[in-house]
DNA sequence: CACGAAACTTGCGTGCACGCAAGTTTGCGT
DNA sequence: ACGCAAACTTGCGTGCACGCAAGTTTCGTG
């Protein structure tokens, strides 16, 4: 049941994301304003702030673009323990680049104002894993904490290995992989997550 | 070793906390503006953002000055084990309105943009929590993330606080005492803060 | 098919966040 | 006591977020 507004707003929210990405690439992201990015996608400038809250979300948007969705739905599906559950997702989402995000991807690990939008893209988890964990817990107001801790989680990992790149001196280096940092980070949660899941 | 320096800078942080507290009960939130707070706390407009990063910070400031180092300073105090010298110490930080903070609390609860400030001030503790947490375990980056999730999961006892206001028909209703919806979604960390305390 | 409600877009106006580059104050070493 | 360096304040300019109130498109229903 998927009518034309449905379609038809998926249409625009790529159209800005690609636009963004687009321009970006071309310009650096510090010469693009939220007007450009509008005008390329053929929308009002005032639209733009009904598709995303801020000026990079857009450009972040071309990479993580519904990750959070693909995330929930593979801890929902999954038959394993939870607590690896999520980490494997989480993992597994977050490994493959895909082909035109490894040079996105440089690019916002380059500047510094997309660094932090796309550690705070992690926030976005939270809504989706919550009902995800509520579903195989029965517990609702449990599974909000522990997917609000997941994602605060995440964004600490994606801190870690923003940090790790551009420590080289001057040199941009092209950090090394995600998956540790992202690891190391939501193992300390993994006792909470098995303990929930546990009928008591 | 407090100079000069610092003892005037919290002194302009105070002004501005207190006009601001003070012209939003006087006129309500909405018809203050950045300017007016500024001008009440005798500094330019430009100042206010240097201390402050949004218009509702200052008012919010009010009620929750210094509560995170607090906090913070409790925790690493305490003896208990690390799980419940947390809770402990989260709880009773908020528990105290200390007198005015009773009729600034129900500014806020009544106010929609005011609530997702009190909502996000949690955030403030992950900095200050996490040098705490790292000072009784010894591993850096678990204490980073524990902290992060404490500071996640005060910001959602916060809002599930502040759900339960207003819900009874258009009659703005006092919340209940925050203390339960606090230990509710700190009970789900425990297990993970335990288990990082131990030496493994 | 027609039509009313609901969703979405858009222009406009307002207040705001924040970089930058002076100007001013504080602190410290000699 | 002096003067330099670092910290802090301020004015200014620019781009932005977002409420509001029309105008337009889509959708379910009779």
């Amino acid at each position: 049941m998927t009518g034309l507004r449905e379609r038809k707003k998926q249409a625009t929210r790529e159209a800005l994301r690609e636009a963004a990405l687009r321009l970006a690439l071309e310009r650096g992201p510090d010469n693009v304003r939220v007007d450009d990015i509008a005008e390329a996608a053929g929308v009002s400038p005032r639209t733009y702030n009904n598709y995303f809250a801020g000026r990079d979300h857009a450009i972040v948007a071309a990479v993580t673009a519904e990750r959070e969705s693909r995330i929930a739905a593979a801890v929902a599906a999954s038959s394993a323990p939870l607590a690896s559950a999520v980490v494997e997702a989480v993992v597994a989402e977050h490994h493959n680049p895909g082909e035109r995000g490894r040079d996105t991807l440089l690019l916002i690990t380059t500047h510094p104002s997309l660094r932090a939008a796309y550690a705070d893209s992690a926030e976005s988890l939270e809504g989706p894993l919550a009902d995800a964990i509520a579903a195989r817990i029965d517990d609702t107001s449990t599974a909000t904490v522990l997917a609000a801790c997941v994602a605060a989680a995440v964004r600490v990992g994606l801190q870690q290995w923003l940090g790790q790149a551009q420590k080289v001196g001057a040199l941009v280096v092209p950090p090394g992989p995600l998956e540790e940092p992202l690891r190391a980070a939501l193992a300390p949660l993994a006792p909470a997550l098995t303990a929930a899941e546990k009928p008591a």
